[in-house]
DNA sequence: GAATCCATGTAGCAGTTGCTACATTCATAT
DNA sequence: ATATGAATGTAGCAACTGCTACATGGATTC
């Protein structure tokens, strides 16, 4: 026997793998249950019901996305739009944030779905997306600069869409070739 | 009576508006066949399975989106990547468009997941945009030229992910910022 | 040693899913 | 007029869904 905390930090934990592996596909009671080889009646022993049980694990995952990222930008760094995004892009081509990424364009469409608890989560984390690329962007006026962290947090998302539907190759190109964008022809 | 080649396109048409407004949240058998009007036994006699019910209607969607999206840049016009990026972001942000990239960013999660039929569609629905990305760039070299058009995709399509999470405004507001994204501090 | 309570297993319910077998109507061809 | 085939309705199956009632084990407390 372990003590309830005990199994649910470590069932989230297993968790937050199995949907960093497999995406939200199987996301049943009981393929969940599996991945965190327990029974499915103790999975709702741990968690209330089906949307705490996805939205503790998605919390994990959300945490430890913004564990690595943090180390990206040295603090208080500010960049230029452009030199920001490449930094940004570079970040989260790399194979270690990519199932991030994947994952997180599969909450997000949840989150359009109204699927709970993924819209509260997806607007949780697009904010603090918007608030690390605020924080290190070299832009005054705080109008613009929300604008254009907001470009830039869309253009970096829109990256592990081309990986989803034509492979980390592309991605990782299109990522490198952000310093031809401001380039005149 | 009607013939069923008759039905399918009405029962196709109306099966494309009922996703383009409701996204795939509801896309049971027997909640599409209500949105089309007909009972479920006649879905699938109409078409083979679920799977090709949805395929049909997604193709008909990106038949639809890819005539909107042909009129935003003249025949043979080339610009340069942020002009062509400015242009695109315009275009994506508009009412009438909105609801197809909201969709978009739906059909690639599903393809993420292996939902058939969706890999296939995202796969060519993606191909479709990246030509014409690329066919409207002023880049010689073909390399470099099918990098930037997938960077100037993936900027595109994180608007529609700006616009799931935060609504229509910001990701207005982030397209219109695209013109600060070359400008030094 | 009895009582109590937390942790776990077994079994199942009611609803939804994709899909199908079977019956029926209707139009046309002969 | 009758036969044939296409179009449509009725009913339901088997699998899966989230969730729950109930029973049982083992440890802790008095």
């Amino acid at each position: 026997m372990v003590s309830r905390e005990e199994q649910r930090a470590r069932v989230e934990a297993a968790l937050a793998a199995h949907l960093l592996d497999h995406g939200l596909a199987q996301t049943s009671l009981r393929e969940l249950a599996r991945a965190a080889a327990v029974s499915d009646r103790m999975l709702l022993y741990y968690f209330a019901d089906k949307a705490e049980v996805l939205g503790c694990a998605a919390q994990r995952i959300a945490a430890d996305l913004a564990g690595h990222i943090g180390e990206a930008v040295g603090e208080g760094e500010r960049l230029a739009p452009l030199a920001l995004l490449e930094r940004a892009g570079a970040l989260v081509t790399r194979a270690e944030i990519r199932p991030y990424m994947r994952l997180w364009v599969q909450m997000i469409a949840a989150a359009g779905r109204g699927e709970a608890p993924f819209p509260a989560i997806a607007e949780a984390m697009l904010a603090g997306f918007l608030a690390w690329v605020e924080a290190h962007l070299a832009i005054d006026e705080a109008a613009d600069r929300q604008a254009v962290a907001a470009m830039i947090v869309a253009a970096v998302d829109g990256l592990a869409i081309i990986d989803i539907g034509r492979g980390p190759d592309l991605a990782a190109r299109a990522a490198r070739a952000i310093s031809h964008l401001g380039r005149p022809r």
